[in-house]
This record gives C-alpha cells, structure tokens and sequence, in this order.
RNA sequence: GCGGGUGUAGCUCAAUGGUAGAGCGUCAGCCUUCCAAGCUGAAUGUUGACGGUUCGAGUCCGUUCACCCGCUCCA
C-alpha cells in the first residue's frame, strides 16, 4: 500500500491481482507452491516487456542521441552467454569479496565474516562460556573480556587469556558462546556461506574443477568481447557496446514482487572513452538515461536522480566519480524511491583487472591521440524487470467512473495490445467486416478481434489490458464505410473510414 | 536472516470442529445498435503442501512452502 502522488493512490496488492487476472506476470512453479524470487510473465507481460526492451534498443543502439559536442554517438550490440569462464568472476570481484561464511547474530541483527571473529575462553576451561569478539577491534576485545571476567567473577591474567578462531567451533560449542554485541548466550548462528551468484557445473561430471555460475550482472560479458568488437566492427572510442539479457543473483530478500527477485533482466550499455573526457560522457549518460525513461512515460514527479553516498559505492566504482541511480517512486517505496537503472563511473577497472587475469592485452590504440590506453567507461545499468515493473505502477489507474475501476494507461508505444477491433453485435455481417480489417491490421502490430459479450465488456477488458484504441463496426460502417475509435483516455469516439485506419493507427505507432 | 500477518474457484472473499459457498470473471446458447446490460446453462477446489489430534479438520496443533508488512541485507 502506498501513495503514489498527490493525484492517484495504488496498492500493489491490487496490481499484482490485475497482473495475474490480465496474464501479466504470474508467481513462477505456482502450482508446486511457487518458488521464492522467481516470476513468470504471462503473455501480456511479455510483449510489454519486449516492447521496452524494443524500445530501449531502438532508442540506444540504432538512433542513440547525439553526442555532448553535437556529434552522433556510436553504440554496437552483442549477446555474450550467460555462463562464462568462472575466472571472469574472480577478475571481476564477484568472487572473493563475497564468498565468505557469514555468522548472524539473532539478538542484535548483526552479521560478521565467520573469519573474522575471534573467541575469547579462559585456558584450560573447555566448558564455560565462549566470549566472541571481532579481529582487529580493540574495543571489541576489550568488551569480550571484560564480559568474560564478569562471567568467571575475576580479573584474567593475560596468559590465561586463551583466543581461538570461530570457525573451529562446533554447533555445539556455538550455542554456548556470546555475539561481539550482546550479552546473552546462543544468538549467534553457525557460519553459512553467503554467495550471491547461482552455482553450476559444466559438463556430465559435477566436481569443483567444472564449476561455473549464471552472470550475476550482463556487464562483464562486454568487457571479455571487448577486443572483439574493436577488431571487427570499425568502431573509435569513444563507443559503446549494449546488451541485455538475464542475469541471476541469489539475493538474500527477494521482496516487492518483481523488484528484487533473483532472475532478472538488464539493459547495459559500456560507454568506452578517454579518461580526459569520462566526466563529460558521465554526465551525458544521467542526462540521456533520466529523460529516456520520462519519454517511456515515468512523469518526473516519480523519477528523481539519486548520487551514491561514498560508503555504499561499488568495488568498481571510480574513486571521486561515484554513481547515479535512476530513481523511481514504486508504491512500496513512497514516499521514497527505488534504483531503476546506475550510472556508473567504472574507470577501466574491468579491463585492467581482465587484462591482469587473462594475460590479454585490453587496449586500445588511439590514432587521434597517438595514445595506447585501456579506455574508462561509463556504464549505464538499467533494470529491464524494474523498468516493467516502473511502467505497469505508472499506468496502473483508478477509476470509479469506469465499468473496469482501472485501466492500464500504457503508453501506444509500450502497450501490450495496439488496437481491437469490435463488431458492435456479432450478426447482420458486422464480424466480417470487423474480421477483414482485424485480417489486415494484425500484419503489422499486435491487434485483438473480439465479438463475445456485450460491447461494454470488450471495452472494460480492453481498459484492463491497457490497449489504446477500440475500432468498432456498426450498422452505419456497412453503408458509409466507417468506423468509430474509442480512445481508452478519454473514452471519446470518432468516426474515420474502415480503409483510414491503417494509416491512423501508423502515425500514431512508431 | 529476525519479528508480525495472510494462504479457500481465475479474481475478491464467506463458511460454531459436522454436506466447501457467494459475487465477479470465464465458457456455451439466446439476446443485444456503443461502455462489465438481460435471460438460461456450464466448467472450475486434494481449502498452499506434509504430518498430527479427533468419530469427524477449511477451522485445533506441529512442520514446511509461498506471498504481504516491518527490520536486516542488497558488489
């Protein structure tokens, strides 16, 4: 439940009902129960989903904007797979940083590296209670033993102080030890390995040597093609190479429907340039990112550009340059907003960091500047599964006035279902008519033929399903030829001939 | 991961421990000349799953799964 604005208010538990009702997205293995962090999407969902990553390819990749100095802007496509050379991942600090078991601390909410924590125990003593304390952390020492001399009610010498690792605890041993921040026994957990990238094994033999994961993020699939493109596809930096397609985390909350779940698709761009330019491109991309996603019909009311503060930058995140998000105000968000899409300054930290690992040059040779160099990139992230999501919270509209109470205000461009086409009552030769010219405009968009119920019900349906015009044949359309559009807006109805509607609908459908 | 809540037809929801229902939607037929109209009829459920208590469980208990809310987490 939330507000969305001043003007509308939608609860998401209403919209995840019309997703489901309409064939939007469905909970993914509903009928074993579901599975937690995974959705399907229904066969509106899907074309709607298609058609922003149409669009977003259309806009980015065949016309992208002109450049900040007026020239036109050079970005080329790739599909890398989706399974890599684990070693991609240790190159790119996906493994290592975040592969270590983790110890979670019930009472306090805390969680520590299982490597990290240290425990404090008296010599000799093997039954009384375990005092934890983190490594390094002074202060966390010092409260560790002066719990434990608490506990043993006097003053330890220092060489009766005995220190041992966490992780050589058993189960055990553990439900007698006290967390770094409480003073009850038992709240910690025993170390689990968190690791946010799905594990798998290439070929029939499932040992650690053929161990592989599903890409966590497309960007990297980018950096390893890297030279690829620059050898085949004539291309000067500055450019940039686009992708979208899944990628997989093993998030510890999926929540908020299709928000945060652990299959999910992204649209990445890896803006390549010199680095006496990068803050120029940076710039650019916020700009160019925030307005492409207001043209796919977020008001900027509900779009806002959020900097990264400097502790939750990522790895590859280039010092002093930092992050932008794409921000939108989702109704579990509000009045707050949630990341649609990063801007990222990412310096030419993945193609030094392959070039490092794989023993392949990553360079580039610049003939403008007679200057070899690994070009610093700019990367914006956004989130295909988010933007849908942003999309359908963004035409999700209430109205009471309406036999449906909602309607789907997608924009033509985006809409799952272009047009129907209605005969008024389904005898005396109007579903011909009506057929012929479903027959004729179905060539060209995703357009519905419906005859069933009265017309109000097709409407209605219509409304739910977010398609933008209803052509209806009457008893009129068989004398004068002509038609009449009902405008999901506006519900208003013009009259145009039956042969005008192609063109109508074509001016109106880029 | 923690705490709280909710799971019954496609959707929204009823049902004292005692025969699983309604509205809407869907489908079929009739009808219908512009906004879920009307009439007739139909289909649809291992009551999220598994186990227990009981003569008998949608209802009580346990476990588990999923979703929602709040923390936590989020390269």
């Amino acid at each position: 439940m939330g507000v969305m604005s001043a003007q509308k208010t939608i609860s998401m538990e209403e919209l995840v009902s019309l997703c489901k009702r309409r064939g939007f997205i469905y909970p993914a293995s509903e009928i074993y129960g579901g599975l937690n962090g995974f959705w399907d999407y229904g066969p509106l969902g899907t074309e709607l989903k298609n058609n922003i990553r149409d669009a977003w390819w259309h806009d980015m990749v065949r016309c992208p904007p002109m450049g900040p100095d007026g020239e036109p802007v050079s970005i080329v496509g790739l599909d890398s797979s989706i399974i890599q050379n684990p070693r991609v991942w240790e190159a790119s600090g996906h493994v290592g940083g975040f592969n270590d078991p983790m110890v979670d601390c019930r009472e306090s909410k805390s969680r520590y590296r299982a490597d990290h924590l240290l425990c404090l125990g008296v010599n000799g003593d093997t039954q009384g209670q375990i005092y934890t304390f983190v490594e390094n952390d002074d202060e966390s020492l010092a409260s560790a033993r002066k719990k434990l001399e608490k506990y043993i009610k006097r003053k330890l010498e220092d060489e009766e102080v005995d220190v041992s690792p966490f992780t050589s605890l058993s189960a055990d041993e553990i439900a007698i030890t006290v967390g770094p921040d409480v003073k009850t026994v038992g709240t910690l957990t025993e170390p689990r390995q968190f690791n946010l990238m799905f594990k798998t094994f290439v070929g029939a033999l499932q040992d650690e040597e053929s161990a592989a994961y599903l890409r966590p993020e497309t960007a990297q699939g980018i950096f390893l093609n890297f030279n690829n493109v620059v050898d085949t596809m004539r291309v000067k930096v500055p450019f940039g190479i686009a992708q979208v397609g899944k990628a997989f985390r093993n998030e510890v909350t999926p929540r908020n429907f299709i928000f945060r779940s652990r299959e999910f698709e992204q649209m990445e761009i890896e803006w390549f340039c010199h680095e006496s330019d990068s803050a120029k491109w940076f710039e650019f991309w916020c700009e160019t990112r925030r307005k492409w996603w207001e043209s796919m019909g977020l008001t900027s009311d509900n779009v806002q550009m959020r900097s990264h503060d400097s502790d939750e930058l990522a790895h590859y995140a280039k010092e002093g340059c930092g992050t932008f998000d794409v921000e939108y105000r989702f109704p579990f968000t509000s009045p707050g907003y949630g990341e649609l899409e990063g801007v990222a300054h990412r310096g030419n930290f993945d193609l030094t960091r392959h070039q490092e690992f794989s023993k392949k040059k990553l360079e580039y040779f610049d003939q403008q500047r007679n200057e070899r160099y690994a070009p610093h990139v700019i990367e914006p992230s956004a989130g295909l599964s988010r933007g849908t999501l942003a999309i359908l919270c963004e035409a999700f509209t209430p109205d009471e006035e309406r036999a449906s109470k909602v309607f789907m205000k997608f924009q033509p461009r985006v809409a799952p279902i272009k047009a129907a086409v209605f005969p008024l009552v389904n005898k005396d030769g109007m579903p011909e008519v009506a057929s012929k010219l479903h027959q004729e405009l179905r060539k060209r968009w995703p357009v519905q033929f419906d005859a069933k119920q009265s017309i109000g019900k097709r409407y209605a349906r219509m409304d739910e399903a977010g398609c933008p015009w209803c052509f209806t044949i009457d008893s009129d359309s068989l004398n004068d030829q002509s038609v009449t559009i009902r405008d999901r807006d506006t519900l208003s109805q013009d009259r145009i001939g039956i042969d005008k509607v192609e063109g109508w609908l074509a001016e109106r459908l880029v």
